[in-house]
Parts: structure tokens; C-alpha cells; sequence
DNA sequence: GGGGACCACTTTTTT
DNA sequence: AGTGGTCCCC
């Protein structure tokens, strides 16, 4: 089959690497690899040099701090030093943050290598996400496949929108006996997806109370399935599951599979079935297949990854996967790591090792009591403050919690205190509606049959309700049918996009909302007819929607800021489409107090949701809340294995430090909105993570200190005898 | 049919 | 703090 790449400007030139750049055996056994210890270097090394044909499939077990992102980096460097296009190299990571870091250093490592940086600089352009890579690859072969090669991407909540709507429609919401809301009909569908696990094992396993609604839900995914697919949209999950479809169909998996001589993929500890059913059909028989991880760090179960995938990986092919393990650790000096591995060695299964270290230390990480909250926030100032007395920087600090909003009493404490710091986790400034709003007119105008969106937009305007946004659609999606009837996908997308006008300014609109309805329809008419090039028509729609975002919200100049902001960060790319893909694929994933992010060379502390560490690693850490209730979460104590998880996280979380460790506990913290009761504070007991007997392995006090009662000494009282002060005479002389 | 007022409920983590 | 539902008036 003749594929024709739908936007070569993806391709860079291939890099030649001159003749002596590339000798048949690597320079003198390549003292740039002298650095890596012996596991390390096997793992560099597997392969890399036999040009003829990639080898069979590496597992890499790489414990916390071991290294893991270097020796990934210096394998891909190896595998360019000695001859591999890295233009068919896919690497796919975890955040768009990893990629980056990723070609970063294999830029540096293989440009020392080889003397010829500039050139490698460009080459790596397959790295990204699960997801974003999805992305790129479904719209190159969208035409294949009968998709709209302008499709759209619903984010989590647009996602549930949708499903509300379908569920809407079919009546589900009325019924006599309360339906599954959307978030958890979303939750479900997007769980079989990911785990494919069948909908029946899903209900049982994870949501039992649903349990009576299976056949309701499967009527309801099945309409969910069809309206995606009548407006073009695709979900999060969706561009795994297309991509695993396409590479699994013959005719289009030879092309696809061939395109990639090395696959290599990280933190393979939290990917799902779903996922490594892509790997399988982009390399069945696990030749140039590398995949690295640590199953003592699986901490996304809830988004349905398995640590089955990487403990079931060698079997998976015939010869077994070659493994090699890492475990020297790095990062964390000694007594950090001894406390850690004794947290995780008390789970019910354990797979892999203990680290070790050389980095000794005779400090043992601290266990400090704090009355509540607020006390928690003022020790981890005083600390923070204290160390940065003493050289450190702010940046290579780092605050970690289980949940975003366990930071928010520190917040304060920080901005009070004028500390800059930057948060990542928690709710994204994509999540406000001032943001989505603007991003749906922009979506609607990419994607004319989103209906999502333009539900969403038109009833923006004053007197337009679900009612007349309902019959809006249907006026723009009937004209869309009888125009859009005899071509392709691609046609039909770019008939839809004149009717959203043509409907529009057709329509009656009620009465109230005649005054805004020409405005409107001027402003569709010249987005969806590309009328204005591309940052400035963020900025029309921008200015477009002031007014209504000032009728609508009592803090509208603050919002106003966040979109002027975002109007900057539009310019970034290139085009709407790269724009609204980037964003709902790998939103900005860091906020920071109300003085706006900080300069990139300013200084700042690090607040994050254990999640968003991972991979991370910073000289002093804190952990919020090692109380039970926080760690292990109260809504994640259902099972052994929810508990196991909640363990892992504690883990992950302690072994990001370097050099010191707090786990602070407070013992009381208000609980707020409690249905019964109202506000008030309840009494935590330390995680039972850290049970008693592990309490020697760490440094345990309370703060602040209880105060020392002094009295005057009798010899210090006798030695002030002879200085007689007369302080009274003092105070009159201020007034002379 | 739109929308304001009021109430109950809810968020653990994220591509 | 923001959502979703219900009630009621325009």
C-alpha cells in the first residue's frame, strides 16, 4: 500500500553521518560509556552494535534513582552512534516533560560522542506520550482509516460532556432509580477501554454499586461510541485504541511497523493493556522492542495500568525478553534509602530488590509531629528558609502531597511569606471555564461537528439556553448532511464548516439574545472561513468573548489576565490545530501563585502531587501528611491491592530525595463540608506505612520544640551583680 | 424556554 | 468552589 504522509514537514531531512563519524566499531570501546556501572552498560550495549538487524526485545528493571533516564539516553545515543536513523527511533515516555528532557540528553551524550551535536539536535523527532504520538500518527493516516484528518480531541471533561449528552438523549437521566452520573459512566467506559477487561468484570471489580445498570451502559457506551464518530471527535482514550486497531490491520501495519527500527518505552510500569497491545503490533516478534521500569513505582492503577506488563514482558516472546536490572542507586544517601526500602519491603508482593547506595550519611530521614495544619505549613517554611540560609536553592527543594488540595493551607503560608513557588498537579488553568470556553469556540471552528463545544459556545450568549442550543445544532447538522452528503471525510468537514455560518446567520434568535446574535455570527463566520491567520484570531475570539465573561463572573479581571496569558502561549505554535492538539494533550501542567510564573532563572520552591514527581528528584524533601487518611488515602483502602498502591506512592514520594527527608505528620486537620457536622478536625495517626518497629530507621520529633523554661542561674546572677545597670536612667536619656 | 435562587454533593492521583 | 438538580417567576 502507497501511503502519502499527510504533513512531511514532520520529517526533517534525514542526518547523514559521515563515513567517519560512523566507524564499524565504535570509537575505542567509547570511553563516554566508561561512566555507566556494569548493569548499566549491558543495557546500553544489548544489541546496539549489529547493524544487520535490531535485537530481540530488553527488559530493563530500573529501581528508583539507578539511573534509569541515563542509561535509557545513552542507549539511544549508542544506538545513533553506530548507525540508526533516529528519525526511526520512537521513543515514547510519560509526559511531554520526559520527552524533552530525554532528547535533551541523548542530544548532549551522542553529540560528545560523535562531535557532531548540531546535526542530532533535530534527529529524535518520534518522541512524546502514548497519547500525543497517537495523535500525530492517526492524523497522517487519517484518510486510511475514515477519519476526519481535522478531527478534534475531547479532554477528560469534554469527554463526560458528551457522555451526559448521549446519556440525555436516551433518557437514562430520568429514570426512576438514580442512573451512574457521568463521571462515572465516563470512568467505566474509559476502564474497559484501557484494561480490556470485559464490562461485566469491570462493574464487578471496580464498581459494584453500577452493577445493576450493565445492560443500560453498554446501550449507553454504544451511543457514546456513535456520536464520537458522527462529530469527528476522538477521545483520550480513543487515540490508543484507533492506533491499536491500525497497527493490528495488515495492510497499514506493515507500513507503520516498518517506519520504526527501535522502540523504546519508559516507565512501562504504568502503561496499560491497551498500550502494550500497540508495542506488540508495532514489534510481535519483540526485535529492537526496549522497555524500562520499576514495578516497585506503579502508581497508576486507576487509569488502568498493570505491573502484569512488565512482569509477564519476557514471556511475551520466544527467546524471552533479555533482562537486566539496576540496582545501585544514585540519588538518595544511605539511611533515605534503608527507610525506603523497609516502607516498601512491608508489601504483601514484592517483586524486585533492594537498592543500594555508597552515599552514606549519618543523618536518618525525619518524622516530625506538628499540632495541625497550619503548624505543618510554618515548619516546612522555617526549614525551606533555613536551607536556603545555608546554599540551597529553592528549586532544589520540593513540597510532595497525595492530593493537590493538601497543599493549600501552605500556599498561603508561602504567598504571606513572598516564597515563589510553582505547583504541579492538581487542577490545570485549562480546567477554568473562562479558558475552555475560548478554547471551545476555537475547537467548534476546527471541528464544526463538535457538538460538545458548540453547545457549549452558543449558549454563551444571554437567553440562549440548552433548548435553542439544541435546535442551533440541529439547524447547522441538517444543512451539514444534505451538503456534505457525497464526499469523503475530509469533504464533509469542509462543507460542515460553511454551514456552521450559513446556519447561524439563518437562524431566529429568541428575542434576548438578537442584540449579540450579529456579533456572533461575524465572529464564526470569519473563524471557521480561516479569514484571519492564527494568533490573531485567538485574539479576536478573545476580545470577542470579553463582555460575556464580564456579565458572567464576579472576578473577571483575573481572568481576563489568565486569557491574555494564554493568547501569548497561542503564538507559540503554529497553527490552531498543533495549538489545540498540544493543549489537550499535554496541558501547561505547572501553576504558581497569584504573582504569575516566575522568570525562568528566578528561584522558586517546588509543590507537587506525588504523581507529578515521578521520575523527579530534588535535595530536600518534604512529605505532606504521612497520616493515615492522607497515606493511604481514606478512598483508596478499599483492597490490598489499593493499599499496596497507596504504599508505592509513599515510596515513590521518600525516594525522590537526595540528601534530606521530612515526612511531617500532623495531628489534627479540619475536615471541611462534612455533611453532618460541619467543619471540624479529626485526630490522624501516623501512615501505617511506618509502623512501629520501622520507627528506629528514622529521626522522630515534634515541633516547634517544646520551649525550655530558664531561670537565671545563680552564677550569672552573681557575675551581674558587680555591673550595677541602671536602666532607668537609660530610658529618661531618650528624651534629653 | 431561560435563568436566578437555593440546596446537596463532591475531587485521589492524570494522558 | 463548582456542579447538578429543583423550584419558580419572567
Amino acid at each position: 500500500m502507497d501511503i502519502q504522509y499527510a504533513s512531511p514537514s514532520l520529517f526533517d531531512p534525514p542526518i547523514v553521518l559521515s563515513v567517519a563519524d560512523t566507524p564499524s566499531s565504535p570509537p575505542a570501546a567509547a570511553d563516554w560509556l566508561a561512566k555507566l556501572n556494569a548493569a548499566q552498560r549491558e543495557a546500553v550495549d544489548y544489541g546496539a552494535n549489529d547493524l544487520t538487524r535490531p535485537p530481540g526485545a530488553l527488559l530493563v528493571i530500573a529501581g528508583a534513582g539507578s539511573g534509569k533516564t541515563n542509561t535509557l539516553a545513552h542507549r539511544v545515543a549508542n544506538l545513533v552512534v553506530n548507525g540508526v536513523d533516529p528519525h526511526r527511533i520512537l521513543l515514547l515516555t510519560f509526559s511531554r516533560r520526559a520527552a524533552l528532557e530525554m532528547t535533551r540528553r541523548v542530544t548532549r551524550i551522542a553529540g560528545a560522542a560523535l562531535g557532531s551535536r548540531a546535526a542530532l539536535a533535530q534527529g529524535l523527532t518520534w518522541s512524546g506520550t502514548f497519547h500525543s504520538v497517537g495523535a500525530r500518527l492517526l492524523r497522517e493516516y487519517a484518510d486510511l482509516i475514515g477519519l476526519a484528518p481535522s478531527f478534534t480531541i475531547n479532554d477528560r471533561e469534554d469527554s463526560a460532556d458528551l457522555m451526559n449528552l448521549v446519556r440525555h438523549e436516551l433518557g437514562f437521566s430520568a429514570k426512576e432509580k438514580r442512573f451512574p452520573s457521568k463521571t462515572a459512566c465516563f470512568s467505566i467506559y474509559s476502564r474497559v477501554v484501557n484494561t480490556g477487561a470485559s464490562l461485566a468484570d469491570v462493574l464487578d471489580g471496580a464498581f459494584a454499586w453500577c452493577r445493576e445498570w450493565e445492560a443500560d451502559l453498554r446501550a449507553l457506551f454504544a451511543a457514546y461510541v456513535d456520536a464520537k464518530q458522527k462529530q469527528s471527535v476522538l477521545d483520550y482514550d480513543d487515540l490508543l485504541l484507533y492506533w491499536s486497531h491500525m497497527a493490528a490491520e495488515p495492510a497499514i501495519a506493515a507500513d507503520l511497523s516498518g517506519r520504526f527500527d527501535h522502540v523504546l518505552v519508559d516507565e512501562y510500569q504504568d502503561t496499560n493493556r491497551l498500550q502494550a497491545s500497540i508495542l506488540l503490533a508495532l514489534k510481535p516478534d519483540g526485535r529492537g522492542l526496549t522497555v524500562v521500569g520499576d514495578d516497585a513505582q506503579s502508581i497508576y492503577s486507576f487509569r488502568g495500568a498493570t505491573v502484569r506488563n512488565i512482569l509477564d514482558f519476557p514471556a511475551h516472546f520466544d527467546p524471552p525478553a533479555k533482562q537486566v536490572t539496576l540496582e545501585q542507586n544514585y540519588r538518595s544517601t544511605q539511611p533515605i534509602l534503608e527507610a525506603s526500602n523497609a516502607v516498601i519491603g512491608l508489601a504483601a508482593e514484592r517483586y524486585t530488590k533492594n537498592l543500594w547506595t555508597d552515599r552514606a550519611s549519618a543523618q536518618r530521614p525525619h518524622l516530625v509531629t506538628v499540632a495541625d495544619d497550619a503548624d505543618q505549613a510554618r515548619y516546612i517554611v522555617e526549614q525551606v528558609l533555613a536551607a536556603r540560609e545555608a546554599g540551597m536553592k529553592l528549586k532544589s527543594q520540593a513540597v510532595l502531597f497525595r492530593a493537590a488540595h493538601h497543599s493549600a493551607t501552605l500556599e498561603i503560608e508561602l504567598t504571606r511569606r513572598n516564597i515563589p513557588f510553582v505547583k504541579f498537579g492538581g487542577l490545570k488553568f485549562l480546567d477554568s471555564v473562562h479558558v475552555k470556553d475560548v478554547l471551545a469556540v476555537l475547537r467548534w471552528a476546527e471541528n464544526p461537528r463538535d457538538r460538545v463545544a458548540g453547545f457549549r459556545v452558543v449558549q454563551l450568549l444571554p437567553g440562549v439556553g440548552p433548548a435553542t442550543a439544541a435546535r442551533v445544532l440541529d439547524d447547522i447538522a441538517a444543512r451539514a448532511s444534505v451538503d456534505g452528503l457525497s464526499g469523503g471525510a475530509r469533504e464533509a468537514a469542509h462543507a460542515a464548516s460553511n454551514c456552521t455560518a450559513g446556519a447561524l446567520a439563518a437562524f431566529a434568535p429568541p428575542a434576548r439574545a438578537l442584540e449579540d446574535w450579529h456579533p456572533f455570527v461575524a465572529l464564526m463566520s470569519s473563524v471557521c472561513g480561516r479569514q484571519t491567520r492564527w494568533p490573531a484570531e485567538f485574539e479576536m475570539v478573545r476580545r470577542w468573548y470579553e463582555p460575556h465573561l464580564e456579565r458572567n463572573h464576579e472576578d473577571a479581571v483575573i481572568r481576563q489576565a489568565d486569557l491574555v496569558q494564554m493568547e501569548s502561549i497561542a503564538g507559540t505554535y503554529a497553527s490552531r490545530e498543533r495549538f489545540l492538539t498540544e493543549l489537550t494533550l499535554d496541558p501547561p501542567d505547572a501553576t504558581s501563585d497569584e504573582s504569575g510564573v516566575p522568570l525562568i532563572d528566578e528561584d522558586y520552591l517546588i509543590l507537587s502531587t506525588i504523581h507529578s514527581a515521578k521520575g523527579q528528584e530534588w535535595r530536600n524533601v518534604f512529605v505532606l501528611n504521612g497520616v493515615d487518611g492522607c497515606i493511604p488515602s481514606d478512598l483508596g483502602t478499599g483492597s490490598e491491592a489499593e493499599i499496596d498502591e497507596e504504599r508505592r506512592l509513599l515510596y515513590v514520594a521518600m525516594t525522590r530525595a537526595k540528601e534530606e527527608l521530612h515526612i511531617v505528620m500532623p495531628q489534627r486537620f479540619y475536615v471541611h463540608n462534612q455533611t453532618q457536622l460541619g467543619d471540624r478536625h479529626v485526630w490522624a495517626s501516623r501512615t501505617r506505612f511506618i509502623p512501629p518497629h520501622l520507627l528506629p530507621l528514622f529521626d522522630s520529633h515534634a515541633w516547634p520544640p517544646a520551649p525550655v523554661v530558664t531561670a537565671p542561674t545563680a552564677a550569672g546572677l552573681a557575675a551581674a551583680a558587680h555591673a550595677k545597670v541602671e536602666i532607668a536612667a537609660r530610658l529618661r536619656k531618650m528624651w534629653d
